[in-house]
DNA sequence: TATCATTTTTACCGTTTGGTCAAATCTCTT
DNA sequence: AAGAGATTTGACCAAACGGTAAAAATGATA
């Protein structure tokens, strides 16, 4: 299985893109977003992407080699983006500063690209096929460099004591979850489709829980 | 598209089963679900349940008339499954015992039915083709209920402000997680392929989260 | 053990799938 | 306007796909 890290370059293997070299590429990739986000590797077809980019199979093929081609050209492009707002976290911020900012930032990440969200959801639920080497690497080793600095403030006393790491998971999985689960969450909340008006009241509850006291530390209970 | 609800039944329309029928349903059913839960619908194909179910295709099909019929089938258990944690939470409990149980409950789930969470996840990402009538008749009725639950504690001081249904999403994606995005923990945690011992690491992030102060309430910052 | 229903297999069908190829068309530069 | 390179297309292929038909094998029962 074809495998990509996140700091995949090509470097200079061609000439320099067309005009319509660099159009078409990002129609089939867009396309390309839209089916694997929905159905998975597996489940996406290249007449489909094919369809929706509005384009000859044969067309399509000729900018991308293979379906795993531009499966990985998806995903190298994602993961970069999947990285920034954890990159971002500082250890000289206020803890709950720097845990504020960083679930505001991961949930404007959802709510603006919710079908990468879900390319990424699908990979996962496979088996992490094409990017087990880059969970392994990448993100374990920035991961434990912010779960380092959320232990020196738990060690401070400036934070709960709690796993630094399932923090993160805690943070990730509701974040997400609002792009991945978006059809459950609009079902539930009985708004049409499209609507993502539940955005802000999101915001609301994952700072209460984060950051505030969810239940009461003194209860009439 | 063919729809489910939770409280299908199949009314006598056959003699019983046979012990053979029995047993090969069970095999079949289990092989699909490791097979769907996997590659979701359209990712899934017959050959490939047929085999890991160790029976021949026109076997498999002589239990079930079609791929879709499987995939009902699997979904159908699934739900009572699914809403079974969630109807047991009391209006008449202590607001940190039942929203703790409930998350001990989720989490307990997703340790022993991984595969049925991600068939979950799968159909979510799909846009759940199948379950979209589940989604909008039985759960969003059930999650007024207990959401009704929850305002009601939070009216009388005893939970913090906050909108309940997304108090539930917070525990659905948290609880989930550690069963769709197993991958990515185990990696991150540099555990080996099939270690779930994180788990109990998991029951006290998610409890300190939900039911403790996560930042101090009175901090040095 | 003969009988009948259940179960399994073999051979197949039409369609979809990922992908190729060569010819035709278009675009850009001179 | 011509030529070269880039782009697009239609025709095609082998394999995989979901599914069928009928015969063969097996199981239960009397």
């Amino acid at each position: 299985m074809t495998q990509i890290s996140a700091t995949d370059e090509n470097p200079a293997k061609k000439r320099s893109k067309t005009r319509i070299q660099k159009e078409n590429e990002t129609r089939i990739l867009l396309a390309a977003l839209e089916v694997f986000s929905q159905n998975g590797f597996r489940g996406a077809t290249l007449d489909r992407i094919a369809a929706t980019a509005k384009m000859s199979k044969p067309n399509l093929l000729y900018y991308f080699k293979s379906k795993e081609e531009i499966h990985i050209a998806l995903l190298t492009d994602l993961l970069d983006v999947w990285l920034a707002p954890l990159r971002e976290i500082s250890p000289h911020g206020k803890p709950a500063d720097e845990i504020g900012s960083y679930i505001r930032r991961k949930l404007e990440s959802s709510r603006q690209f919710p079908r990468e969200s879900r390319l990424f959801a699908n990979e996962m639920l496979a088996g992490a096929p094409h990017i087990s080497d880059f969970l392994q690497s990448e993100l374990k080793q920035l991961v434990d460099e912010k779960a380092a600095i959320f232990q020196g403030w738990i060690d401070e006393g400036r934070l709960a004591p709690c796993d630094p790491r399932h923090l993160l998971f805690a943070i990730w999985s509701t974040t997400q979850h609002y792009a991945d689960f978006s059809v459950q969450v609009r079902h539930v909340l009985g708004l049409q489709h499209g609507d993502v008006s539940y955005y802000e009241e999101a915001v609301n509850m994952l700072e209460t829980l984060f950051l505030g006291r969810l239940v009461p530390p003194v209860s009439t209970d």
